[in-house]
DNA sequence: CTTTAAGCCTGCAGGC
DNA sequence: TGCCTGCAGGCTTAAA
């Protein structure tokens, strides 16, 4: 479940074996994952130097001094293996003028894998409607206020649309509701200021926090296991219904935290203490 | 316009 | 042990 964390962890991995090397080989395993992957594709990285990466809600870019851009997506289970052996799944495979080997694997298929023409990736279909980066000034109280007005449904599912801001997943949303202390269940028109005020810093403050928790548990950001950008969460609520959540008493009068389910998806929360 | 359900896909957990 | 079912989730499309 990479949400805008994970992806920009796995994006500093990629920028730190990447940028600045040439691709000297890239293979494509299969012609399509969630989408038909242009016919090209490899060739297009072949040869190229790596000049950057950029990342955009859960969408990083991998730019190319040929001009171009590589929109990568990770979709559910998409992950980046370096200098690991050939795994299962395992739909793109490059390698670096340095010996370094990279392997992007998706079991599920969620994930995509797209050329852009020029370095102005937002002009990308998948991107362009995306609402404001969450860590960026252009999303702040007042903007969220106005986005939510008139919104009938419940926060949760609100904060899971990337038309309004880009890059929350299913876990963030409820850890970072849990932080602000407003209960999953509430309508989204129905914040009001009072809550919109502790709903972004609570956003901001839980994405900047697991990012720096990925930022600071491995050098490079690589597993032993050669997996890139994942790392130890401290989730406070995010599965784990029935247990006491750090601002409870651990007292029998507190039920815990509860799963519900929300539009198909889980959503954990505290009674207790979220309004 | 907003909101929801289905579908995509595979691995894994749980039940029998 | 092994089969079967259901669930997990990001995102799009279709439909309400």
């Amino acid at each position: 479940m990479p949400e805008l964390p994970e992806v920009e962890t796995v994006m500093r991995g990629l920028d730190a074996k990447l940028t600045n090397r040439v691709i000297t080989a890239a293979s494509l395993n299969r012609p399509d994952l969630r989408w038909p992957i242009p016919a090209g594709f490899a060739a297009a990285l072949t040869g190229a130097t790596v000049t950057g990466f950029r990342r955009r809600g859960k969408y990083m870019f991998m730019r190319l001094n040929t001009g171009a851009s590589v929109l990568i997506h990770l979709g559910m289970s998409g992950r980046m293996i370096i200098d690991a052996p050939f795994a299962l799944h395992e739909h793109l495979t490059l390698e670096t003028n340095e010996g370094c080997r990279i392997g992007f694997v998706d079991p599920r298929r969620f994930g995509a894998l797209d050329l852009i023409a020029t370095n102005d990736e937002d002009t990308h279909r998948l991107v362009a409607g995306l609402g404001p980066e969450p860590l960026g000034n252009e999303f702040n109280a007042p903007m969220l206020l106005e986005a939510l007005t008139g919104r009938k449904n419940p926060i949760k599912a609100a904060l899971l649309d990337q038309t309004l801001v880009a890059g929350i997943g299913n876990i963030y949303a409820s850890e970072a509701l849990f932080r602000a202390g407003i209960s999953p269940r509430r309508l989204a028109g129905q914040l009001g200021a009072k809550r919109v005020d502790r709903l972004v810093p609570a956003i901001k403050t839980t994405l900047t926090e697991a990012i720096a928790a990925g930022g600071s548990s491995l050098r490079d950001y690589v597993q032993p296991s050669g997996e890139l950008g994942y790392f130890q969460h401290a989730w406070k609520v995010y599965d784990r219904a029935g247990e006491f959540c750090e601002r409870c008493p651990q007292l029998p009068a507190c039920s815990g935290i509860r799963r519900i389910v929300q539009t198909g998806r889980a959503s954990f929360y505290c009674p207790q203490t979220q309004g």
